[in-house]
DNA sequence: CTGAAAGCGCTAACAC
DNA sequence: GTGTTAGCGCTTTCAG
């Protein structure tokens, strides 16, 4: 019974609880609880005196052991990416710096969950203290993604980035979900637009994998500006790949390989657009004189770069604070405004769109 | 007593506890609890059975409840920067995917947590799962840092981004705090030498602010170069900012303000060199022509950017993934083979350095 | 190999 | 206003 310590951190020093408080205040754990958490009901005096006290001994709330008796964690869980993407790919890192900043700025921690960890049928194992956030934001939505049935059977609010869409069999529909997206339509028609403004006709489209509604959102923006100008759609030209630069980059060399009639390509993110322009450079194509690439997305990390990249501009870091906002929205219990935060794209047209070659 | 539920996302759904197990297992909630954890002590045909019927009912360990009776969360805290700069800087969004990975791959929840809430004396109020990490990594290190005391009496393992220094008063000594760095020394002695070499002997110099271990390190690198070419120290060409790319624009005009005559600008950070090359084409000076600018960091950002900053890169990204591993190592209890892991910088010239004008 | 019981630190009825 | 009493769900001695 000398120092019954547990594994943890812990050196020696027993940390100071309520019921040490209580002791020396000579009042019961309640009231030092009520009082130091603000209830009304607590005399001020006894509040000050509380508070001094806990001041000085160098009390702190437990959060574990609050946040088990309240159910209530004041986290925030952010999903992250699934492979072949990651942690840190530019475009989710920007995201979650607008999330981050909004979220902590409201007195809220973040974290980062796996997605599988939400997901979780665990069997029990695995400990992970994603199943405990107040609410979830999540990224990369998939179609009739499973995830959206667990979040409304375990009860807790989130959010996804991007629109959802249901599958077969999914028990939700698209508006019951809470989302904040970039106009993904209308912002690759405008990128495909460019490039028929231009003179192109025969359009690549390298796109994401089919799993991910964002892919078949780009896809349609990119038939819709074809339709529009009167192009017929040639499925010959259209490239299957993953959002990442290397897929990209696969993408287009096969495609390059199968229509070397191409003009442009227009990929549907901007890492993979990056990859193309590797793949033109590796046929000893010149961008945009035998080639013009574009794709989508205004990454940071290329807004700088050369050539710049012709791409539809998503107000990324907004789109994270407008996640964290509709999320604590929620989990404070306030009634949404609007379920869903729509943000328009702005074309940015850089060096590696031009005219096609004669 | 109908549905006695609490506050917090829940539904009306009871989450199914080792209770319930217990109970349908006909065991008790002891072996249930050690049969889900693998102890050895459970006959194998047992924890067989209670690991199909935890899957069965959907049971999943609460983390929260597992962590109050254990002392462990299997989650660490990530500090973020301080104001002027802000979570979703570059150069630590890019340090926090390093970490990031590293975290989640090894089984671990990252979060992060406000320098203040870990510091804090809360007087008990305001909640936060900070101060539960089972470590923590910290960044921006100032001089005599006070989250050091602070960090050892709680007796947590924790890692530092950027090797300490203690001040007139701290009982602790660099050599015992385990730190991760990118030899700063060394990278901006090359930065500052590369501009000798040019020609430059009216070298101006940019720092973050004093009380940054960097800074000071950043500036002894300066004047290590100077130093080893023979070029007199001259106070006047120093000129303090933030580490913030206003902050560096506004040093740099004042700089460029008082003393027109240099003609090389050493800023301590990309950041702060991009807001010097702003100053710079403000007053019409060329760069490189009639002033060359030199970064350190090697921020992603500007890693494609034009034109190319000259600057020294550090490895951001491992450098995440080194703190992370240090942390995790100590986290369970393992003897660390090093307490620091220093890497080198890599100079790489851009086209914002060259001769100076006659 | 399994069970009973105490307890991690805090909160929330319910009394007075 | 303040105290009493049960828990929140899990782990861990201590018995057997």
């Amino acid at each position: 019974m000398a120092d019954g310590k547990k594994a943890g951190g812990d050196k020696n020093l027993r940390r100071v609880t309520m019921a040490d408080l209580a002791r020396r205040a000579g009042l019961s754990k309640s009231t030092i609880s009520r009082a130091l958490a603000g209830d009304p009901r607590v005399k001020p005096e006894t509040r000050a005196r509380v508070e001094a006290l806990a001041y000085e001994m160098g009390y702190e709330l437990h959060p574990l052991a609050s946040g088990l008796a309240t159910n209530r964690t004041f986290t925030i869980g952010l999903g992250i990416p699934s492979p072949p993407r990651s942690f840190s790919n530019p475009f989710y890192l920007e995201f979650a710096g607008g999330v981050g900043d909004w979220a902590l700025n409201q007195g809220y921690t973040l974290f980062f969950a796996q997605n599988e960890d939400i997901l979780a049928r665990t069997r029990g194992r695995r400990r992970t203290v994603a199943t405990l956030a107040d609410g979830y934001i999540l990224t990369e939505p998939e179609v009739g993604d499973a995830r959206i049935e667990r979040l409304i059977e375990m009860g807790k609010p989130f959010v996804f980035l991007g629109s959802v869409r249901p599958g077969e069999n999914s028990t939700w529909r698209s508006d019951d979900v809470v989302w904040t997206e970039a106009d993904n339509v209308q912002g690759c028609k405008e990128v495909v637009q460019h490039l028929i403004e231009l003179g192109h006709r025969r359009i690549g489209c390298i796109t994401g994998s089919e799993r991910h509604v964002a892919t078949h959102n780009r896809l349609q923006g990119y038939k819709a500006a074809l339709n529009e100008a009167g192009i017929a759609l040639d499925h010959g030209l259209i490239e299957a790949a993953d959002f990442t630069e290397e897929g990209g980059y696969l993408a287009a060399k096969r495609l390059l390989e199968r229509r070397p009639d191409v003009t442009a390509i227009f990929a549907s993110n901007d890492q993979m657009a990056f990859g193309a322009l590797h793949a033109a450079r590796e046929r000893g194509l010149h961008v945009p004189r035998d080639l013009s690439v574009a794709g989508f997305d205004g990454i940071a990390t290329l807004r700088y770069s050369t050539p710049q990249l012709t791409t539809a501009q998503q107000p990324i870091y907004e789109l994270g604070q407008a996640a964290a906002r509709l999320l604590i929205e929620q989990v404070q219990g306030r009634e949404l405004a609007e379920r869903h935060a729509l943000f328009p794209c702005r074309l940015r047209v850089g060096d590696t769109t031009g005219p096609p070659r004669r």
